[in-house]
RNA sequence: GCGCCUGUAGCUCAAUAGGAUAGAGCAACGGACUUCUAAUCCGUAGGCUGGGGGUUCGACUCCCUCCGGGCGCGCCA
């Protein structure tokens, strides 16, 4: 929470307090349990609290109480510069109350770090690769991948932030029966627009931009393939509306701010031979099998619910087997933890994958796979359909072009993505009261706002007085308030990293931008007292960083004015 | 039928790894602008956490069971 108080000192603090009731009490105990801080929910439960007294008399038969009367006396005394006092309170809670020259410390600290504040090595560099969205290049991007675009986006930021390695991918599915279904329905509306009477393929796509990517090459090309299907033109064509698709999506994406650092193709690993290799290789360990003119991997073995074709009856590798191929090669370029965002309806492929994880040798943990729920619309009290078939769907253009990114991003970071989101566009369109985003970004215009009162008044924080300001000034309840949620911003990035929440993100913002609205409308900044107004300057210069880290951790602008 | 997710205030959602009195926003009702932006703030009301059983110091959280909603269960991707 604070420097001199942060989760590993404590968490020593407390350790060696533990330790010292066990010697003293002659107990052995194998280990002791995992110290646990949390942040209190009830602002009378200290500032910061551990149930490591219940934790343990429920393994020594002693009472909570006497634990934690003895841990916190032998923490408080030992440490008198950080603690104010601890106290014992509820059926064994340790809460502990820091002295409030830390609060003024961490303001020192918040101006110092400015962007890096929040940043911390949680992650120990550890190398993470999250790949997201990786929609087929067959069709425009709806609004479910801008929901999962935004929370791999915002995550990778997240981990980022929290000391780990991180790289992003979007994995192309170039290769195979889509993506040739994709070449024959524009070779299709091409010949339609040449005059031929053409079958349209079965189960071919049906949407409006394939016959514009039609129109666009016979514009080109005129007549040139008209009445051809030979393998070249195919090819050709396929590969027009692949990468014409791809250059639309990754349009879309950078309008919705993500962007990624790598874009693998599928169709690369069939060109290095590498979904063979990979057969082969789980083959020489026993997972293959042959049957019914198919090759199967053994994923049973692995707590699969049956056992999973890679070579098809008639030769071909089936999508499985090239994934296999590909989450090989992540873990071949050095990457220790995998992080995978789907759709749910992706939910029944989990195992199957982690089994071709294990069988590979690598750790079932070590790929972990984040389902996100899907997403209604609703605009006027309806819900919006949304079947991708039928053609009639919304675009992430759409909604962008309708409510714009970072009213988008927060309606999707704003829930677990764990939960059904419900898109009410008439809220994400309202100016005003229900909107949440303008509730988050008025604070931070509102902030900018007060410091250029403070300059047209010749009050200004800079280098020469920022190091003198008389601190001890903020003694509001209020504003001790806002320090303490100031100081809560590094863990609640570590938690929101380490358990792959970015919602909780979300969540902090509203709560600071909450307490700074209250502040704001209570307590002028900028009044009479100069020393007094430098001081609470100070202090609104410390929510305007956290603001914008955070805001910048969900890609979402801050508006200097609105 | 089997598997995964889900059920919390009228609505949309929280609840930190099993912790303390289940919290926010919106909607409803009542108040606050001569002030650094009222896109704000203050107050009131709203709950047998889908039902039932269990585990323990303690359960929205874990286990069992039933009910309701979503999604899967291809030699598609």
């Amino acid at each position: 929470m604070f420097d001199k108080a942060n989760d590993d000192n404590l968490k020593q603090i407390i350790s060696r307090a533990v330790t010292q009731y066990l010697e003293n009490n002659k107990i052995e105990l194998k280990a002791i349990p995992k110290i646990i801080l949390t942040i209190p929910k009830n602002p009378a439960h200290g500032h910061l609290s551990t149930n490591i007294a219940l934790q343990l008399s429920g393994l020594l038969e002693g009472n909570a109480k006497n634990i934690a009367q003895f841990i916190g006396r032998e923490a408080e005394q030992n440490n008198p510069e950080i603690f104010e006092k601890i106290k014992i309170e509820g059926p064994g809670f340790i809460n502990f109350y820091f002295r409030k020259d830390l609060f003024y410390g961490l303001l020192l600290e918040i101006i110092s770090e400015k962007e890096k504040y929040g940043h911390s090595k949680r992650g120990n560099g550890e190398k993470v690769l999250v790949e997201y969205v990786s929609v087929n290049p067959t069709g425009p991007l709806h609004i479910g991948h801008g929901k999962c675009a935004v929370v791999g986006d915002s995550l990778s930021r997240i981990l980022a932030a929290a000391g780990y390695q991180v790289a992003t991918e979007y994995y192309i599915n170039d290769h195979g029966k889509q993506i040739d279904l994709l070449g024959e329905s524009v070779l299709a509306r091409y010949r339609q627009l040449c005059g031929e009477e053409v079958v349209f393929p079965e189960n071919g796509y049906q949407g409006d931009y394939i016959v514009t990517i039609a129109q666009e090459i016979k514009e080109k090309n005129q007549d040139k393939f008209k009445g051809k299907i030979d393998s070249g033109t195919k090819r050709f064509v396929r590969d027009y509306a692949k990468q014409r698709i791809l250059a639309d999506i990754r349009e879309d994406l950078i309008a919705f701010g993500v962007k990624f650092d790598n874009w693998f193709s599928e169709e690369s690993l069939y060109v290095q031979n590498r979904v063979q290799t990979v057969i082969e290789k789980l083959n020489q360990k026993g997972f293959i099998f042959s049957s019914k003119g198919a090759l199967w991997f053994k994923s049973t073995d692995f707590g699969d619910e049956k056992d999973r074709v890679v070579t098809k009856e008639n030769g071909e590798d089936t999508y499985f087997a090239s994934d296999i191929a590909y989450h090989d090669d992540k873990y071949r370029r050095g990457f220790t933890t995998l992080i995978d965002i789907w759709g749910s309806d992706h939910h029944g492929y989990i195992n199957r994958m982690k089994a071709a994880i294990q069988a590979l040798g690598y750790a079932k943990d070590s790929f972990q796979v984040l389902l996100v729920q899907f997403v209604t619309l609703v605009r006027a009290g309806q819900i919006i359909g949304m079947s991708t078939r039928g053609g009639q769907f919304i675009t992430l253009k759409d909604l962008l072009k309708e409510v714009g990114t970072d009213v988008a991003r927060y309606f999707f970071l704003m829930n677990s993505h764990d939960s059904h989101t419900e898109f009410n566009l008439d809220i994400a369109k309202s100016q005003s009261l229900e909107n949440p985003v303008f509730y988050i970004q008025y604070a931070y215009a509102r902030i900018c706002s007060i410091i250029e009162k403070g300059s047209a008044r010749n009050i200004v924080l800079n280098d020469w007085n920022k190091d003198s300001i008389d601190l001890v000034l903020l003694d509001k309840k209020e504003e001790l308030e806002i320090i303490k949620k100031l100081g809560q911003f590094k863990k609640i990035v570590e938690r929101s990293a380490e358990q792959r929440k970015p919602y909780l993100i979300a969540g902090y913002l509203h709560e600071l931008a909450s307490l700074f609205h209250k502040y704001y409308t209570e307590y002028k900044v900028i009044g009479e007292d100069k020393k007094l107004s430098l001081a609470r300057l100070y202090l609104i210069s410390c929510i305007k960083i956290v603001l914008e880290n955070s805001l910048s951790l969900l890609g979402i602008q801050a508006p200097e004015k609105m």
